[in-house]
DNA sequence: TTGACATATTGACAATTATCGATACAATCA
DNA sequence: TGATTGTATCGATAATTGTCAATATGTCAA
């Protein structure tokens, strides 16, 4: 349940993506909920792309619930991610670097 | 000194560009290292337009010597990067986040 | 000054990707 | 059943970006 480090950079390498990403955080949202979230400028075609994006990365957490589909951060994956970026390129400051118990930085595959 | 969460990302989101890091990590290498060390599959002038992604990003340290730039990691810049993300997309989980003192998770600017 | 070397820049091309409109699919409702 | 709603997929297009060859720029040495 890891993930490659490009792929998660590629995730949230775009505006709309991270603006998606503001509005999934601690919150669920049905896909329609967040094109309404962005005030119309994206559609709903362009919002499913993205959610799909992140869900490839591990980055959205999906819950299936009659025709709606919600999706939240997945903030373990974020954080996870993060960590293992710190101890590929910041090996100096990793051992400074404290991270929850249960978050893994190191690839688990 | 701070840095665009997005461009951020965008500057990690290759796979060259990584390996560069990798190769950058703790070490300060002239670009024709670096071209050297990718084993001649890059081209010098693609990796030079790297290097200055990566420097837009704040991402490398850079030292002027003679003709040559030697590039280097900027081991705190990425971790204040990934710091802040994790405050932004993370945050019930950033309160357990330790970082080094001398890392500043919040936009300066 | 001339030549050699290190790096940056330019222009072109190919690959990737963000976006949209149209449509398909699936679940609910009348 | 048929109509409606929520979401995903498809095909096309435009924008971005990675890559290269050629060249420019800047620095050092003879």
């Amino acid at each position: 349940m890891s993930i490659d480090p490009v792929l998660f950079a590629k995730a949230l390498a775009d505006d709309t993506r991270q603006e998606i990403m503001k509005h999934l955080c601690c919150v669920w949202l049905s896909v329609n909920d967040v094109v309404e979230r962005l005030g119309g400028r994206i559609n709903q075609p362009t919002v499913s792309h993205h959610l799909k994006k992140l869900e490839e990365a591990n980055l959205v957490l999906v819950r299936q619930e009659g025709r709606n589909r919600f999706y939240t951060l997945n903030q373990q994956q974020l954080t996870a991610c993060c960590g293992r970026l710190i101890h590929a390129f910041a090996p100096d400051l990793a051992p400074k670097v404290i991270l929850p118990d249960d978050i893994e930085t190191r690839r688990s595959e």
